[in-house]
DNA sequence: GTCTATATAGCGATAGAC
DNA sequence: GTCTATCGCTATATAGAC
């Protein structure tokens, strides 16, 4: 009740005030952990509501995602798009590439700590999610976008085996996804260290991941320095 | 039933045969979405083993982790204090660290698929893990091998300011989790590309790990070249 | 559109026979 | 050490009053 607050009088809007809490309750317990009379108890809600207004949990999960993905994903395209991508590897264009895939996550982490933030943290989550509905909806919403950013990276590292381009954007996904997903477990292991700023994690991630794009190409088997 | 196999005759140890069923439904369906129900009639035992084996659920997802943790921890610091940390940002003591802290998991998912590669997807992907009891047990398992790993690092990268350092351990742990645990959703995402060679991964993860790692360090804000 | 009441099913856990 | 039977609880989903 106190977590949803928009509903002073009785209902601002039942919708939105599901997507609300689902998502909050979602990124909280996880999406089976999180049951409908959780959801429906936190927004203030009928139990039967979920089913009036989204036809089965299964719909509600997908809107909770629908909902933050386009316009994520529209930022990141117009922040793509101002890149300079004609510097090749030693341009700045690695950088602003990264940028334009991080930050728009980053930006919402900051500006709406109860939306966007608990969002940021179900979106890394959901990537080893079993479900498959889960799992195929977001292949669908998200693979365009990864193959443009792919193009991009392409167009900078033209020395790069197409493999290991892609392996480098997964490196690069991956490594967003962990300190974004796992934001508690993270400061947890450093023991306070690496918590709070997201802007200073953009920096240092923006430095790593450019450096490890610009990596000259693996060698082949047998050059690769093994201990012992 | 099938998948399981073992116990031809009658029972080889229902308490092995409860671990690997578990393990292999935990990594496939989530913990909190695999049922004991589910876990016993895989392993072809009574609902009730796992309360004697175990005493509860909780008891049995810890002997699931304890049982490939301990083993893969032992192989890390054997790998790590092999590495030779005398050459510094210029030796290849940085290759052969990120090695010893990636290659013990690759090598069992490599050697046992049906076994330690279930585990190192449910490894990953525990990470996000919402519930407590498995969150704290994790960091109480793996915090004094990050500890150790991050030593090294640091003995490797003393231009490193120590947030800095801790970050880019976590872009690397983040880098070999999703990888690791979100194999699937990166196959898919890279349409096959990305699949199959284990060792492969490493060479590359390596490569990119590295030279990310070797990054002067991060400047303060607005020296930060972002687009437009 | 929102409510109450309920149907149907699955859950973890335990008791007690064998 | 393994079994059956069952308790107490919660889940999603739906029917029907308002």
């Amino acid at each position: 009740m106190t977590v949803t607050e928009s509903r002073t009088e009785h209902h601002v809007d039942t919708r939105e005030a599901l997507l609300d809490a689902a998502e909050a309750l979602f990124s909280e317990h996880g999406i089976q952990a999180s049951s409908l009379r959780m959801i429906t108890h936190q927004a203030g809600a009928n139990l039967a509501a979920v089913h009036y207004h989204f036809g089965s949990k299964e719909g509600l999960v997908r809107a909770v995602f629908a909902r933050r993905l386009q316009p994520l994903q529209e930022e990141r395209f117009r922040l793509l798009e101002a890149c300079d991508l004609s510097g090749g590897v030693e341009g700045k264009g690695v950088e602003q590439v990264i940028h334009a895939f991080v930050a728009p996550l980053i930006r919402r982490m900051r500006e709406t700590p109860d939306g966007a933030h608990a969002f940021a943290q179900l979106m890394g989550r959901v990537f080893s999610e079993p479900s498959e509905d889960v799992r195929s909806m977001l292949i669908q919403e998200l693979k365009p976008s990864a193959d443009r950013f792919v193009d991009a990276l392409r167009q900078l590292l033209p020395h790069l085996a197409d493999k290991e381009l892609m392996w480098r954007f997964q490196f690069l996904a991956g490594g967003m996804g962990h300190t974004v997903s796992c934001q508690k477990m993270v400061a947890r292991f450093s023991e306070g260290v690496c918590g709070g700023d997201p802007d200073e994690m953009l920096r240092y991630l923006v430095t790593f991941m450019a450096s490890g794009l610009r990596a000259p190409a693996t060698a082949e088997p047998d050059l690769q320095g093994e201990p012992a």
